[in-house]
DNA sequence: GCCAAAGTCAGGTATTCCTCTGATTGTCAG
DNA sequence: CTGACAATCAGAGGAATACCTGACTTTGGC
């Protein structure tokens, strides 16, 4: 496994010094670059393949949240570390909707700035136990979710029609309403369900459903 | 400043000792008490003065959920952080609506489970990153769509065993194996998911599948 | 101690799923 | 023209499902 490429944004040479310092006594992280301010942020990731980027929420110039906002335009596959003194609610709200990956307060040990950085490159979510109060202060207060939203992945070899079929299984038909919803007979059906199970190595109703979902052919939600 | 004293509840012995194992190396931190079971939690915590319950979610008898409902009666100054083999939705919400001040994944690494236990010991919440992620992606879910999607029907209607054996059929195993891992008549197992199916108003395989992933009970990934 | 709920099991019936071994037609690339 | 593949259909058999009725034990709450 290649390490994780981390670069650092922060205004102050001593605090990059300090977390260049950290970052590599760990095994797998590397840091490929430091900017100090939030143009130099942007620059720089135009010429480092990274994977973590590290940054600081009050820069001089461009602010940690407005370079937020442009990174994706640079390399959408860097996922972003926001540093924080405090645990600001409001803050730490406009970096998650953002797309932060994680918040860490500066007065967090060694073990947690690894902790996050690992996390994160795994596409997890890391939030400083003081920073998680308000979240989950928030969370409760809007009340329970629905399931979480997979993305896109490779999709296998399937014909229209299987990928049709597939569709129409996951959604809950039996062979027998997709034969006719299709105006095919039923052992046709049968037969399309079998191919791409095959081809899927997958032989069960609910295995189907979690892969048509994976692969964004059907929600959980209908 | 005085030790943090926990107490283990766990139904595995040897995930008990583990534990206590990895909780004596850290410094300022001491193992008052295991627990097999929620009675036998309870029981503790009446004897013992602790400051941290370390509480599996899956426990025979009163399990985790149960128990933390009761904790307060007993002493309302513990914090109780929930032990979890998974990043259960549904249990996170339990959780952090009973009081929880942490949520942490059995796959956490020495140095979470440290800075977990002072965190909360702090008065702050913990989540694993894992966790993290989903209540990060409801609150941004529900921060932009403010139309509420149809709800289901609650999820507190099933019973633990249903739960159970409704994750095991939507993970994709049939009647057979999930009664032979549960040690029951596939008549039992049989009877469960009829019994689930009524209350859940919902009659087929892929309807389940897509039920449990939209709780959180299992993940479109396995 | 009573009652309700949960959990356990069984018999039976009907339906659907899953696999296997076939088959015919059409299309498209080599 | 000739495979290769997609799409259509069928018979047969075993596995798993969905639903019904009914019964026993345990557990917790009042």
């Amino acid at each position: 496994m290649s390490a994780i490429r981390v670069v650092l944004a922060d205004d102050h040479a001593l605090v990059r010094a300090g977390f260049r310092s950290l970052l590599q006594g760990f095994d797998g992280i590397e840091v490929v670059g430091e900017a100090e301010d939030g143009h130099a942020t942007l620059k720089l990731l135009k010429e480092k393949q990274a994977d973590i980027l590290l940054l600081d929420v009050s820069m001089k110039g461009l602010n940690g949240l407005e370079v937020l906002g442009r990174v994706p335009k640079v390399n959408p596959r860097i996922r972003v570390i926001m540093l924080s003194m405090h645990a600001n609610e409001e803050y730490v709200l406009q970096a998650l909707k953002g797309g932060a990956g994680g918040y860490l307060l500066k007065d967090a040990g060694p073990g947690e700035l690894e902790l996050a950085v690992r996390s994160v490159a795994r596409g997890e979510t890391y939030l400083s136990p003081a920073v998680s109060k308000h979240i989950v202060d928030d969370y409760l207060r809007r009340g329970r979710a629905n399931g979480p939203v997979p993305q896109d992945k490779p999709f296998e070899e399937l014909t229209a029609r299987q990928r049709e079929i597939l569709q129409l299984i996951a959604e809950g038909h039996s062979t027998k309403e997709i034969a006719s919803k299709l105006e095919l007979s039923a052992k046709t059906v049968d037969t399309h369900r079998t191919e791409l199970m095959s081809r899927l190595g997958i032989h069960d109703i609910a295995g189907l459903v979690r892969y048509a979902i994976r692969v964004g052919l059907v929600s959980p939600e209908k």
